[in-house]
DNA sequence: GTGGTCTAGACCACC
DNA sequence: GTGGTCTAGACCACG
């Protein structure tokens, strides 16, 4: 299974699962149109109530990663437009950012090791992504 | 000032102190010994109650990162650990980054308007503290 | 209290909740900053379960027409820039619209006869804006 | 074909089916002996499964819109009650519009700007009408 | 006091 | 079989 819930961390688990399956579809490991585990089999895979894992399909799908048909099941959408114009889209990754300077500023790492940081982990991320393509 | 709080990230404001502060002790960009600043001035200075500070130096004590002493302040407590060295900080970082870059993704941001983005908030961050250094 | 609900409608009870909601913001009854009563009031006012409450405030907050405060309550955000793209507020509304046109078709409502009775419809909302900001 | 379907409205399929059916013969469009397509022809035009389409007419049978005779199709009862006037139709669509209304408020879309959509939707619907009415 | 999360289990509607 | 809604009640975290 691609979710990996960890109880301890005080994170909600509806919210791991959702960053989780959103990281899937980022980095290909999902692709449009693939079928997910249903509700139900999600939760009893992950020995969590179906309401959690409701919720977390219910997210997914406002964010337009997913799909859920009534009767027929949840599939993950094409990756089309995103909703929201972009500078909105900015806005939302820029409070993201700023923690990481915070953090970045707290654990003496420069400005320039921070860049080229984000350089290193996007490499790596685009080189994941096309060993999922090869496949 | 060297905490910065986000309070639109839905992370607990007590929270995003106790981390800082440890971050930074972990850096070594704070030593045995400082001070940091009393509840009230820190609850004044971050415009946030007394009750959330106190909490959060409450945590930092029981774990064992700073000490409480009545009447005199508030000191980083001396904890033999040596700062981390520059690789295992980096490695801290790169979760946050990772996060970060698959959000981008999803809100099609692409790797060029990523760095701009880093650089506008890093610029952003450094206006900031001069700001506070002129104050 | 400016919720009232139809058990028997069909139509689901926190989503009634948040269509109520929206007019009482839109038409003014509502308006920024105003306090709206807490989860556990509302359920109680409405006999319904406080989680039923909690996610009709959850999909406001997400459509940014409330704010959530931990500890502090639900206040009603200033009706602020749309987080979406003025082509895909469009789209929405134009699913809605084609409803109607359907709708129309089937009563034999004719295209011009459809403009009118959109113009007096308006003209109706925006007098009983009006008499709000009277008051 | 009369019926046109919104998938992306979250109306169950079968009820819109329903309700189009009922508005036709409650404004005269349709009149007591017309002809409706077959169950198999319509699930085809309409693109949905054929337990869909017999689902709704099943519940215009017994709600007595509607008569399946065996083997010779489906006809439009007489039901005695006279065509609505053009005063209840024009009620009828009023509370949607409303609805439509309060949501281009919210989603901060002018008077003008919805007169314009509107015209845009009727456009479009009427271009598809004779596209279907080509085949 | 406030909201947030999760569980357990019910019932409904759709396909 | 599928997802959607609601209830009842528990526990936690925040201010």
């Amino acid at each position: 299974m691609f979710v990996q819930l960890n109880f301890k961390s005080g994170v909600p688990v509806y919210l791991q699962i959702v960053s989780q399956v959103k990281a899937a579809a980022a980095s290909g490991a999902l692709r449009a149109g693939d079928p997910l585990p249903s509700v139900r089999a999600l939760a009893e895979d992950l020995r969590v109530n179906r309401n959690t894992i409701a919720r977390a399909y219910g997210e997914l799908e406002t964010e337009g990663v997913l799909e859920l048909r009534q009767g027929s099941g949840c599939f993950l959408k094409a990756n089309g437009a995103s909703p929201l114009r972009r500078a909105v889209r900015s806005e939302r990754l820029a409070g993201e950012l700023d923690a990481v300077i915070v953090q970045a500023h707290h654990l003496q790492i420069g400005d320039d090791a921070l860049r080229e940081l984000l350089d290193e982990r996007l490499t790596e991320f685009r080189a994941r992504q096309r060993q999922r393509d090869d496949n």
